[in-house]
DNA sequence: GCCATAAGTCATCAATCGATGACTTCAAGT
DNA sequence: ACTTGAAGTCATCGATTGATGACTTATGGC
């Protein structure tokens, strides 16, 4: 039953067990805010103890960093081309949670702007991760101001849609309003 | 010493005390998130016994039922005139703490956009009377998918400026990008 | 001036949380 | 095969939370 998982695997796998926290870590945190996310429920997701939680990350504080470290990398979703951003990035937000897989990060960042001692954190990252490489890939007059009001948009439309499931954003008027999304983004391109 | 607050009231006032929870309950929601809100911090800012803030309000819950409701109400705040909607609501959105009296429960909003069982409750008071407003206001086609555009770009602006801090809000390049947010706004109305 | 009732205070409960340390079990190196 | 150290388990601590009930104090009608 348990062994069911990975093909090979001693069972005791250290760096598996992990990277299994650290997943299910991952989907909890995108899901619930931060203080509603407890350590035994990692835990439970993962399959294994709850000391182990402690033991392989230090404390939850650091379990939620290893789980926003790195987790926003736009570059790679949008440097290719710059004419299809706004369609790009308004469908991997307002997209279902199963796809998007580079946006999980997203979602945690919209549910811990709550926490005086987390959002430094995330709000950092999501700095570092998208609003400055967005600056920098935009270029031209006011780069920096377009990323932030893009930044913006793409925060406020994964609230809407994911944090307060918003009515208007699913359905046939959620189609109309997606393609007046990605129009608003793509003008300030 | 304590009784320089209000000028009359025989010093027990069952009125004036569930007021003041409430006014100190408003306040720290609109700072801290709905989970790392104590009913003790709510009771010590008002000044009050913590065991009152149960006694009135019947569980923490209600307390922030009663914080929101009625919080949004942005019709009387652009019901004049709608030429300039945008750059009312991003002054309103962007401008300090002590002013933007009625979009306090703004800032409520997106500290408690991750509690499963509070989301609800102020999804539907946003969409009750700030969304569904807006797009009676806004007429012609597409209105309900305009207002909901606009609902999501301040919602954004709301949490990169008061939930992130982010930088690029602040300075001169944040008044550049408050001209493009407010332009942008405009453009849906 | 008294007294019934509302308003406020205090102590405390039960639940939950993150975290720790001692103990047990497995896997690998020799 | 035996030993050694890592990996996993278990029990529990201390702090904090929301909430409750018994008790005390003040207020206003008579």
């Amino acid at each position: 039953m348990k062994s069911s998982r990975e093909p090979t695997g001693p069972a005791r796998n250290a760096a598996q067990t992990r990277e299994r926290i650290l997943a299910a870590a991952r989907v909890r945190f995108s899901r619930h805010s931060y203080e509603n996310v407890g350590t035994r429920d990692v835990a439970a997701d993962a399959g294994v103890d709850a000391a182990l939680v402690s033991r392989y990350f230090g404390s939850k504080e650091k379990l939620f960093a290893a789980v926003i470290e790195g987790g926003f990398r736009v570059e790679e979703h949008l440097s290719e081309h710059l004419s299809g951003l706004g369609k790009h990035l308004v469908d991997q937000v307002l997209g279902d949670a199963r796809e998007a897989a580079g946006f999980d990060a997203l979602r945690v960042l919209l549910r811990a702007a709550g926490n005086p001692a987390i959002a430094p954190l995330v709000a950092g990252q999501f700095q570092r991760e998208f609003v400055r490489p967005l600056a920098r890939l935009l270029r031209g007059r006011d780069a920096e101001a377009r990323a932030a009001l893009i930044a913006a948009y793409v925060i406020g439309l994964a609230t809407m849609r994911h944090g307060l499931d918003a009515p208007a954003w699913t359905g046939a008027s959620g189609r109309k309003a997606a393609a007046l999304a990605a129009a608003a983004i793509q003008a300030c391109v």
